[in-house]
DNA sequence: CCTAAGGTTAAAGTGAACTTGAAGGTCAAG
DNA sequence: CTTGACCTTCAAGTTCACTTTAACCTTAGG
């Protein structure tokens, strides 16, 4: 597979995934002949891994510290797990704070909906404000 | 409130706060005789509801469209009841993606829970990627 | 053979989100 | 009345995550 193809399989730009293999996050890509890269079918797995990775707000460092280098002399295993339970940690974190993020906007939407339909000018705008600041923390913040 | 104590409250530098506001996302501050900011108590909340919503993968510039402006000549309710829903569904999307790649990573230390305990080379590293590749596509990328 | 589409590298450019720096004003304590 | 902590503005600097550009090579098709 080339990288055009890979690139329109995962909707990334081939210049992304170049960028991605010079950062380490694909480790060692094959080569034909002629210079182009060569890519197993995996690796449309693993860009999407990235991605949703990327999504769920970790910065590419982290990403390649958790992805195993395939060209790598060897694992730790140690090592390795205690830095997936932590990722996992984070994201539970992560999606706690989405939540309450939710919430809030819930709350928001349903507040505007059931306020009366003629007055929609500053004040209202104002109390909606209020009312959703007063509500709990809601949003842990790092 | 001084533009400090805010900045201690939220855990965010005064730069940041000062940044927030030439962006449009606090409003107009009030300024004491001397020229400082003074902040009501609410905008504390304000900033962790930016900073959360931020989390949740919104620019600064998507988060002000949300944020009715104080200062402004009023709202557009439907307008605004349009973009909220938006960014519910948004949200929703982004809390399932999290799910699925959590749900990845929890996979993956199974896996390597379970393996030889004394088989920790590369072959194995490759097995469990291998695996790991070729779960569902989990993630939905943008 | 020529052309168009796609591949290669290295280096420079971009946009978002901040931070830092310079140069200065304010204010309470000693 | 000076020192230190804090405030002000504005411009410039930084980091991250890419993209674009330039110069060049490869391959398939008319």
């Amino acid at each position: 597979m080339k990288i055009g193809e890979l690139a329109r399989e995962t909707g990334l730009a081939p210049s992304r995934i170049r960028y991605y293999e010079s950062l380490g996050l694909i480790g060692a890509v094959e080569r034909r002949l002629n210079g182009y890269r060569s890519y197993p079918r995996e690796t449309a797995q693993l860009l999407r891994i990235i991605t949703g990775t990327q999504r769920a707000g970790f910065s590419l460092d982290e990403i390649r510290s958790l992805l195993p280098q395939k060209s790598g002399a060897g694992w730790d295993r140690p090592k390795l797990l205690t830095g997936l339970k932590q990722k996992l940690a984070d994201l539970a974190a992560l999606q706690a704070s989405l939540a309450a993020t939710q919430a809030d906007l819930e709350f928001l939407i349903a507040r505007i909906e059931s306020s009366p339909p003629d007055g929609d000018c500053f004040d209202n705008a104002q109390a909606v404000l209020d009312d959703v600041s007063q509500r709990q923390p809601a949003i842990s913040n790092a």
